[in-house]
RNA sequence: GUGGCUAUAGCUCAGUUUGGUUAGAGCGCCAGGUUGUGGCCCUGGAGGUCGAGGGUUCGAGUCCCUCUAGCCACCCCA
């Protein structure tokens, strides 16, 4: 067998590309108009960077990250999701001594050491969101109704917006204590892999999927009952904003996040339609993350969205399988050249998709293929036309067949002599030719 | 990282239970039926180291082992 692709690394071939052009360029466009800017930072990042920010004992650190040393013997990681990166270059570059907020975006590959599935790969792409340096509600509700936007605009109807507040280094320990003493009193019912977070990360025994589990969070204390008043009022005042702006969504004093950094309020946008790979989209507050890392103060908040999950879930759009305007058949070596030129003179002089054969091939097989390709128009150009100065263009979708003068175009070949062609004259003849056909091509 | 299912033509899949001549179908591709007219139809053709390697056997697509990859669940996450 040939060379295959690592796993988990899958190539997007032709046919996909548009899928992935479209969601590309809607969240450019609607990112842009909500006034965010793209920031790109590298693939590679020191691992140490990773380790402080998403949290030593996190899986994605602990088991997913790739790390090696480089050829200088230095520790590097594949970055496995962006937050960190952005906010690396945001101190590095002291983008913090400038006034807030700063809204940046950034879309590219990640890379997580994980079993694949579908909407799961080891190289993975995302695009990322986040609003440096503003502490105020209106950031998070905004994020909220800028995702609810794009994913209306990629046309993505079966989503859900879930959203909790995780509180503050002030009110969220007093709730982890409060959560690891009453599952103290539930030890019986949980499972393993439950027993064993409510040593390092009790707040994940929350969403765990195992019945004895959920049980057993039943009536379990819920941070709710444990937000001081600033948070309280923070929360609030998104929810409030979120409602205003017209954006549905649930809250769920159960959802729990997996990185360390996140404070106050995070959210989740699911999908009931990618099995157990449901989050398209992830998020929430780090006020705490910029400073962690050695830099002032400065709150963000920030999501990200996962574009192969995107990508299973568009709906396909008719314009992706737009084949050529213009397909030119040809019959003979003479027609056949004046055809290659007058296809780069369509495409350069008026942007036109054209296609043609290159081959000697029949009559038929030049047009089953026109037909495949989607072509809407075919011109022919063979002996006859050339000689009768009249082209034929035939409309594929009506079967509907049209006669267009040539001009000189005609003349011009039956006097050529040599096998080089003067470009500047037929430059001028074929234009008369092009606005013949354009105008042909519009009016039908 | 754990467990399960799967791998046969470019694609979707039969054939594996009961090992036995040249491994099939549909779709797609190419050509012809039309000396210069696509789609529909008809006819013909090309295309397969049966995921890879090893083993059992007179004989393996079929049985056994290992590996690789995909899928599903867990873990976790986008």
């Amino acid at each position: 067998m040939a060379i295959q692709s690592v796993r988990g690394m899958k190539d997007v071939l032709p046919p996909e590309a548009p899928r992935w052009q479209f969601i590309e360029a809607t969240a450019r466009e609607v990112l842009e108009s909500f006034g965010f800017a793209q920031i790109r930072t590298p693939v590679l990042e020191r691992t140490e960077l990773f380790a402080r920010s998403i949290g030593e004992d996190t899986d994605i650190v602990e088991k997913e990250m790739y790390t090696f040393a480089d050829r200088s013997g230095e520790a590097v990681t594949m970055r496995p999701e962006a937050t960190a990166g952005i906010v690396r270059a945001f101190l590095e570059h002291s983008l913090y001594a400038t006034p807030g907020p700063h809204k940046l975006y950034f879309l590219g590959p990640m890379f997580r050491h994980e079993r694949p599935q579908k909407g799961r790969l080891r190289q993975f792409h995302q695009i990322d969101v986040e609003v440096l340096d503003d502490a105020g509600p209106q950031v998070d509700a905004e994020l909220h109704v800028l995702v609810d936007h794009l994913l209306t605009r990629l046309g993505l109807s079966n989503v859900k917006l879930v959203i909790n507040s995780l509180g503050c280094p002030q009110c969220r320990p007093a709730f982890k204590q409060a959560l690891v003493e009453y599952f103290q009193g539930q030890k019986a019912r949980l499972c393993p892999d439950c027993l064993r977070r409510l040593a390092h990360n009790p707040l994940r025994v929350l969403d765990c999927k195992v019945e004895g589990c959920k049980a057993a969070a039943k009536g379990s204390p819920l941070i709710s009952q444990f937000w001081c008043p600033d948070c309280r009022t923070h929360f609030d005042e998104v929810r409030r904003l979120t409602e205003m702006a017209g954006v549905s969504f649930e809250t769920n004093p159960r959802l729990v996040r997996g990185l360390d950094y996140y404070t106050r309020t995070t959210f989740e946008v699911k999908t009931g339609e990618l099995g157990a790979q449901d989050a398209v989209a992830g998020g929430g507050r780090y006020d705490n993350l910029v400073e962690a890392l050695g830099g002032p103060a400065r709150p963000c908040t920030g999501f990200a969205l996962g574009l192969e999950r995107l990508a299973l879930l568009v709906p396909e759009r008719p314009e992706w399988r737009q084949g050529p305007e213009l397909f030119i058949v040809s019959l003979g070596e003479a027609p056949r050249r004046l055809a290659f030129y007058l296809c780069q003179e369509l495409r350069k002089r008026r942007h036109m998709r054209v296609e043609m054969s290159n081959e000697d091939k029949s009559l038929k097989a030049q047009l089953r293929r026109a037909n495949k390709d989607g072509a809407r128009w075919v011109l022919f150009l063979g002996g006859e036309e050339l000689s009768s100065s009249q082209a034929q263009l035939k409309q594929m979708s009506q079967g509907r067949q049209f006669e267009v003068a040539m001009g000189r175009v005609g003349d011009f070949f039956k006097n050529l002599e040599g096998p080089e062609m003067d470009n500047k004259v037929l430059a001028g003849i074929i234009d008369d030719f092009v606005d013949a056909i354009c105008a042909k091509i519009k009016t039908g």
